[in-house]
DNA sequence: ATATGCTATGGAAGCGTTTCCATAAGGGCG
DNA sequence: CGCCCTTATGGAAACGCTTCCATAGCATAT
């Protein structure tokens, strides 16, 4: 009773051939023997009740059917960390019917040596790195490594050749920021993203250049420093709410600040859109039921982490090292939290278009 | 350049020495040698980059230092199960000093073989069960398994032998029941949650009981079917709306169901909690922006996740399996969605203690 | 001088698979 | 009847590491 597992050894004892034989057999290649032998073996496994010690295997193959998904230090905690989960679906989504596992790794504080045993131990084939943040150990390690990695949410500098997959972090802000622009906004302000992530970087950029091209000025004052949290966002409300001179509109990078920011607005009696226009970006499903009109853009984690999957698979399948990077469009959700300023805001704007557009 | 990644042989090699010898020093095992010997053996393998296999090493150790987590079919998504993340967080906090990893495992819809073939594949020194679900293939697989386990939010029957660790849902359920009724309520209803949870059978049992033990009746009518999510609120809301006699009280199984119950309410003119008084359980965190008033039950889900995967490490560590089971208290939260019912709604009730009081 | 007990090290057999290559039996062909 | 080509099968090395056990050298006790 509850002896060990059995192994293959056994299998072809029972079955009274060779090793080889067997593990032909279980591994599919029924052409090679008589039917009569293939029956034997499988019955012989199924009574057994055999199962592939996937370690061996992996030894042997020098294949894991497993990745890693690498978590910065950052974000090692899921908790508020919408991000991970809808991105963690997609690639489980994707990964699922292949057979592949899914192997988390966190990575320890320390010196790049300890991370590095993490990384690089023989347990995976290959990496998912997690929205890695400015200046991450990650692509140190990448550099002296030539496992298959693709990065999840963060558009990393092309020259480091690490294959990125994420939204269009610069494109969805200029359409969102246009948007408002032509809602007739001219003094808008802009809540940024945590100061590690490139696609808060990206966004804030995007934000900065666009208003730059139809000639409007960005007032440092008007510049929040959000963290891609709804408590983060408030904090930011408070900051405007103090403020002599306001901007009509804010957009925010993301609808976590945005949400804390309306409902920091709201408790202060001020009326979004009447008094405020804010948008968001992500057009984040948990923040729905919290503020179902929020104007945003669409960002559709799930996907991303579909495809992320899919670019890491194929490297491992291939054993080639992709370079290139794959970017989701991002299309405007127009709601109802920007709506043009109110007369008592400011002077009712005069049409506006881009002084000079240069993508 | 580019080269394989080096092995211990050599490391060996390069030291001048055996593959033992090496072995046993990169191990830590230095007081058995030479302090000269070690050192010789630590800067091969520091100057080469050596990095051990953990396949290998698994695989001649027999254990792999990994545990998986194991997600019903059901709640595979992590997407709306603020659940698993919380879990998640927590067992990873205790993991990561101890240098164990945590592998995702999905039950692939399917016969049992390819279950158990997941299960079992010498890849994980014991696994996580993350909530079971009543019937769920799980159970069965376990009667035949020797592997170490642990049911994490999922009190199972004792007789399966599985040690379980989850909060004290009927023992929070009857509390806030009780509070409830304290406040002078005497027609309470009831949203379930999901279905083929136990801890929703455990909260819908203890409720019941609560209210019998009161000699409260519980009318079906009042009993909604929640599934503990926050649409299912809103829809179960919709029920009580249209009901004729309505209860001045509802208990929810869940936060979510109560912040969708209470956000439907509102959306019809019914006040929280001076027309209609509302409870939830759990005190999730990311209701509290949607919610931030409601009267609850603390669960600790984090610190459930971090016993839990103490629990699992020592079966693991010491080899015996344990039977017993953990639960952890669940504090009542009182704030503001439960209050005395108005006199427009009920007679003012007498005092009221429990009948016979039976634990 | 021999027995005893250390200390420092290495040989070799695993761990459970896969896979390269060899071999043996059988059949058609010249 | 000997040769070659198939078809069916097995031997054995390899994957990278751990560990049991043996051994050799040397100092101390008898």
């Amino acid at each position: 009773m509850a002896t060990r597992k059995p192994t293959l050894r056994e299998v072809a004892q029972a079955a009274g051939c060779s090793l080889t034989t067997t593990s032909n057999i279980l591994q599919g290649r029924h052409e090679l023997y008589r039917a009569e032998t293939v029956e034997r073996v499988l019955a012989a496994a199924r009574s057994l009740g055999y199962r592939p010690n996937m370690l061996a295997r992996g030894l042997a193959k020098q294949r894991t059917f497993t990745i890693g998904l690498v978590f910065e230090r950052a974000h090692a905690v899921l908790t508020q960390n919408d991000y991970a989960q809808h991105v963690l679906d997609g690639v489980i989504e994707f990964l699922l019917p292949l057979e592949y596992d899914v192997k988390l790794i966190t990575l320890p504080a320390g010196r790049p040596d300890s991370i590095w045993r993490r990384l690089e131990n023989g347990t995976v084939d290959g990496h998912l790195l997690l929205a890695p943040v400015i200046d991450s150990p990650l692509l140190e390690w990448r550099r002296h490594s030539r496992l298959p990695v693709v990065s999840v949410g963060s558009l990393l500098p092309p020259n480091l050749g690490i294959p990125c997959v994420d939204v269009d972090n610069e494109g969805g802000m200029r359409m969102l920021t246009e948007w408002v622009i032509q809602q007739g906004h001219r003094h808008i302000g802009f809540v940024k993203g945590h100061p590690l992530h490139w696609s808060a970087l990206q966004r804030e950029r995007a934000f900065r250049k666009t208003m730059a091209d139809y000639g409007l000025a960005t007032r440092e004052e008007w510049i929040f420093q959000g963290r891609y949290t709804f408590d983060s966002g408030r904090l930011c409300a408070r900051e405007w709410l103090a403020l002599r001179e306001r901007p009509t509109a804010v957009i925010c990078a993301d609808d976590g600040s945005a949400a804390g920011f309306i409902q920091e607005c709201l408790a202060h009696g001020v009326r979004i859109p009447e008094d405020l226009s804010v948008a968001g970006f992500d057009d984040e499903p948990t923040m729905h039921p919290l503020c179902p009109n929020l104007t945003t853009v669409r960002h559709d984690k799930h996907r991303v982490g579909y495809l992320a999957a899919q670019m890491l698979y194929e490297q491992i399948e291939s054993g080639t090292l992709r370079e290139d990077s794959i970017t989701l469009p991002t299309p405007l959700v127009i709601r109802k939290t920007v709506a043009p300023p109110s007369a008592g805001q400011a002077l009712v704007a005069p049409p506006i278009s881009p002084k000079e557009v240069q993508r």
